[in-house]
DNA sequence: CGCCAAATGTAGCCACGTCTACACTTTTGT
DNA sequence: ACAAAAGTGTAGACGTGGCTACATTTGGCG
């Protein structure tokens, strides 16, 4: 993972491209993990480790180190045996990734891939668009009705 | 990383977005490299480890282990102290990368990404973007002339 | 030719994300 | 109320991709 000493102080143009990407990719697991928590929360009243486990599609140890580094950065709260939720910060990620997953798939629907390959390609490629790109997007989106 | 035991079982519709995307960047190093290294054969006549490591943005070791996984999995060769070369298939995966990183920007530059933006944001994109959304946007960019 | 700088190799550290296996707690059902 | 089931915690392993530090080889140049 980008361990992100630095590493960026004299890196050539070239290689800025393979840097954003390295960033992206490392918080790329927190935004997913806040989305899921927060549909949960919004479906069921709360969100138990297992379910996000499931959904996640990784076994529950694997979704509770996950946990751990949300309640780490600071983006979630949770009690042994309870629930998962998000704090002010986890919930504003949430917002601002479910806004840019839906934005990424209105545009590859727009632009003619198949519903279904757009939801799955979007959860990859949401973590890779930048507010600049996402603004063209939604431009474009808007420009269509 | 994607150490992909298996996982897929039973995984509900949700998860697999999430799925394909950890295998997409389980092989995005490897489509990046070989890209790379093809390109500095092509500009110099090889690629030094130096070089690939410089433009890659990492340091001379992290390049090295990644050239090793590109040989252990049967992408490039290389001898002790010389240039790193692709095999046949570490070629066609070069092309192919190539191809769709060149789409992908065209793409977004198309619907309106400003080019800078759009050369930053394709490196990590491209890792996943399927077979039918390239050619959902092939053809979005063949109707645009 | 021989030396020195640059390139490459290698060891070893760390953080992460995944898993299995097992321990413990909570909930459910009779 | 208690036993069984389900959920959760935790330890430990593994592969990966970063890094630094140091050893070795190559190659160019005086
Ligand atoms: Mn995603
Ligand atoms: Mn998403
Ligand atoms: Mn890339
Ligand atoms: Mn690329």
């Amino acid at each position: 993972m980008p361990q992100d000493t630095h590493g960026d102080h004299e890196a050539p143009a070239r290689a800025e491209g393979f840097n954003h990407a390295r960033t992206a990719q490392s918080v790329a697991l927190l935004e997913d993990y806040t989305e899921m928590i927060d549909d949960l929360i919004h479906e069921h009243g709360e969100a138990r480790l297992t379910d996000i486990a499931r959904l996640m599609g990784v076994t529950h140890p694997t979704a509770a180190k996950a946990v751990a580094r949300l309640k780490r950065e600071g983006l979630a709260v949770s009690r042994p045996y309870r629930g998962v939720f998000l704090t002010e910060i986890g919930v504003a990620m949430a917002a601002r990734v479910r806004l840019r997953h839906r934005v990424v798939v209105d545009l590859l629907v727009a632009v003619g891939v198949p519903a279904e390959a757009a939801e799955i390609d979007a959860e990859g490629i949401e973590h890779h668009v930048s507010d600049a790109t996402l603004g063209a997007f939604e431009a474009f989106l808007k420009a269509r009705g």
